[in-house]
DNA sequence: ATTATACTTGAATATTCATTCAAATGTCAA
DNA sequence: TTGACATTTGAATGAATATTCAAGTATAAT
């Protein structure tokens, strides 16, 4: 790490006291990280509007059972999924209601640009 | 990629018409993958409440200039900074006022879990 | 018990991507 | 026009991670 001298120390100082701490911010890019990929983005939405099972999901987006089991449990880890399981088949759906607005919100951000 | 039997084709119909087509969900997962990086997200938070110029930041970071100024070149590619130069220095601040609202509504997101 | 179905899991591979390092560019001052 | 400063750029390295493949659970039916 090269020694850095900084232009504008008072404002340094002022954002400082403004931004969230640190581990907020990581807790924050965690959660877009796993928004930040198409196939788990695809889930989401198809979960926002119907409970399915993994084999209808792999089935939507084209995809084997196995990737796409895999990227449901990172859903599930992070709590933007849930299922229970009927027989053999497990069923998957959103886990709160405010990631459905979140989504909302960003789609609306995205039609602004 | 095996083959795959759905088990509710009713509802993958249903879901198939809800939810954005593929172009729209991947740019919306780009723009999340861009958000998805703390030194990112530290950036973004940091110019919300002042313009900055690089080694500002860098020294705000604790990171090599170098580092800041790629990540100030993914988010000026994704049109979430804006520059201008003053002699030898550039200043950076945020490109539009809604990046600014959806982080709101993101942290908000957090602290309802 | 055996087989089939639905899904999960773990290791391996391949790709993506953040940071570093060294060199280059642009601006100003002497 | 030489030197210093602020930042950018590109190649290289290393870490993270999406998908595949093969093997492993769990449940139900025969």
């Amino acid at each position: 790490m090269n020694e850095i001298t900084p232009h504008h120390v008072k404002d340094i100082k002022k954002v400082q006291q403004l931004i969230p701490n640190y581990n907020i911010i990581t807790d924050l890019s965690d959660f877009f990280k796993i928004l930040g990929d198409s196939t788990r983005l695809q889930i989401l939405m198809a979960l926002e509007h119907a409970e399915l099972c993994v084999s209808d999901i792999a089935y939507l987006l084209n995809m084997t059972i196995s990737a796409v089991s895999h990227q449901l449990k990172s859903l599930k880890t992070a709590k933007l999924v849930k299922l229970r399981r009927d027989g053999k088949i497990i069923y998957y759906t959103l886990d709160d209601d405010h990631i459905n607005k979140l989504l909302t919100v960003s789609l609306e951000h995205m039609k602004e640009k």
